[in-house]
RNA sequence: GGGCCAGUAGCUCAGGCGGUAGAGCAACGCCCUUUUAAGGCGUGGGUCGAAGGUUCGAUUCCUUCCUGGCUCACCA
């Protein structure tokens, strides 16, 4: 039988067959309801209308068990003839699972002690042309699952789960921000001097002002100029693009926290990250996730050369010349290439320290020549006033003291952009006549949301936290 | 970009050291009014990732390519 070929011909087909019977295929609403969840809390014989996706279909000739889906959770219901009509019940036998249905029945729990909806009478709401990934291993395939999420989310929970968490994480952050009297912002996406960080921007292009415009690779010179404007306490959540690698950390677009608080200095964004990170880690576990990390313990402060020279059993300073560090670095086998210092210590200090560094750990000690942004230490003109925090041996956030010395500024991007060549774009001049106005002594934090969920779900890759990740563009033909 | 692994039915997976493939779920038909991975009997469904090569013959062997995962390099 040629009907019988294509699962999505035969559907195509049931929806002839329902607008022949007057049934639309695509209602559009189904009136006043309650979620499947609310209706599962209800006592036995009361009556409550539901909707969703029918998931599984136990036909037994004049009675079927199913079950019905939401955003809430999963319901059983249990269409029987003798109370829809025969009618009503031959066309249910004609749905698909996958396909929508609204039902309005009363509670009642069977034999094996489910709270099930007995329907009285239900409608067709939403046809679905596809078969669903399989009901009981769900979809595995890792490609299709990022590609197709609205699968993955559908049938995988632990997946939806994940990507839920990540609701919770920036919701309990802006909360938490709020209630402590921090503005929200939105600064530009769309830049002409990508600043804030040193990364390859993404490049595009304006038509009405005929030039070249760049994807942010940060927030932060635009919070500042807040700063001046006189926003004390300032934060944005947003995306950052830069244009490089992809990995299981690294995706090209990211969602960062950036915080900024007037009067106050680094060691205030200690105690802020801290908080935030905790009281993520507690709402969370409030809403029933299980988190693999213990965030209470830990948070201490560790120098970054004390760590080097602990893990690497060599000597390391911040006096080290550049001669020194290559050197040391070839004893560690880590290839010193022709990157600045800062590159280099980075590489070893990813080899040999990030790992140990499971606690929620205050990397401080940053030379400050690597720091642009950042104040130098008054104790120490070598050093930033700044720190990077550590936890599972992933990086998950950078906070300093903000630079807001205007001449300082400017000799430093100076520098930095000497040091850089080929790759280097332009001093951002209208951002250091802002700091010419005066800024206010400021700390400035930046937390990588998406690594924060990961450490939150124990996710493997960055991928199961972002619902779309960048995947390699293909033409396919589904 | 380098290395390793993978791609077989809508989904999850077997298999084949060369003779064009199987299971479960999903689908189709019949039976079944408390099932829950419902059950029973029966049926259909595949350019075995793509293209070349070797061969009488390739899904299987070889080469190249595509896609993905992990990993290294670079970055957050």
């Amino acid at each position: 039988m040629d009907e019988t070929k294509d699962q999505y011909e035969l559907r195509k087909k049931k929806i002839a067959q329902l607008e022949e019977k007057g049934i639309e295929s695509y209602p559009a609403s189904f009136g006043p309801h309650i979620t499947v969840r609310e209706a599962a809390a209800k006592e036995e014989g009361v009556t409550v209308r539901i909707a969703g996706r029918l998931m599984s279909k136990r036909l037994m000739g004049k009675a079927s068990f199913s079950h019905i889906k939401d955003y809430s959770g999963r319901l059983q219901v249990y269409v029987r003839r003798d109370n829809v009509g025969e009618e009503a019940f031959a066309a249910f036998k004609e749905m698909d699972i996958g396909d929508f249905m609204g039902v309005e029945g009363e509670i009642f729990i069977t034999k094996t002690g489910e709270k099930t909806v007995l329907v009285k009478s239900y409608v067709f709401l939403a046809k679905s042309l596809r078969p669903l990934p399989e009901k009981w291993h769900g979809l595995k395939d890792t490609e299709t699952r990022y590609r197709k999420r609205y699968l993955d989310i559908l049938v995988n929970p632990q997946s939806s789960d994940i990507l839920k968490a990540r609701s919770i994480v920036i919701n309990e952050m802006r909360n938490r921000l709020l209630q402590k009297d921090f503005v929200e912002v939105e600064t530009p996406i769309l830049q002409d001097i990508p600043g804030g960080a040193s990364a390859r921007p993404f490049k595009t292009f304006h038509n009405t002002f005929g030039r070249d415009l760049y994807l942010r690779i940060a927030p932060e010179l635009y919070l500042k100029r807040l700063l001046v404007g006189g926003w004390d306490r300032v934060f944005e959540i947003g995306r950052n693009f830069r244009n490089e690698g992809i990995s299981t950390r690294h995706n090209p677009e990211f969602t960062m926290l950036e915080v900024y608080c007037a009067y106050t200095d680094y060691r205030y964004m200690m105690e802020l990250s801290r908080e935030i990170i905790i009281s993520v880690q507690e709402k969370l576990e409030a809403g029933g996730f299980k988190i693999p990390i213990d965030f209470s313990d830990g948070w201490e402060e560790k120098d970054l050369w004390a760590l080097l020279t602990e893990y690497t059993g060599t000597g390391f300073s911040p006096t080290d010349s550049f001669e020194d560090i290559k050197k040391k670095a070839d004893k560690l086998d880590v290839p010193p290439g022709k990157d600045s210092p800062d590159k280099v210590i980075d590489r070893i200090f990813s080899k040999y320290v990030e790992e140990n560094l499971v606690k929620p750990t205050f990397v401080t000690g940053y030379l400050s020549e690597h720091s642009p942004l950042a104040k130098r230490s008054a104790r120490d003109g070598n050093i930033s006033e700044r720190f990077e925090i550590f936890i599972c041996g992933q990086e998950v956030g950078n906070a300093y003291s903000e630079q807001n010395d205007p001449a300082v500024q400017k000799a430093m991007f100076e520098s930095q952009l000497a040091g850089q060549g080929a790759d280097a774009s332009e001093v951002d001049t209208d951002y250091i006549e802002a700091l010419e106005y005066g800024m206010p002594p400021a700390s400035g934090l930046g937390i990588g949301i998406d690594r924060i969920v990961m450490l939150m779900t124990g996710a493997e890759s960055i991928r199961e936290v972002i619902l779309f990740p960048m995947l390699k563009p293909v033409q396919k033909d589904y």
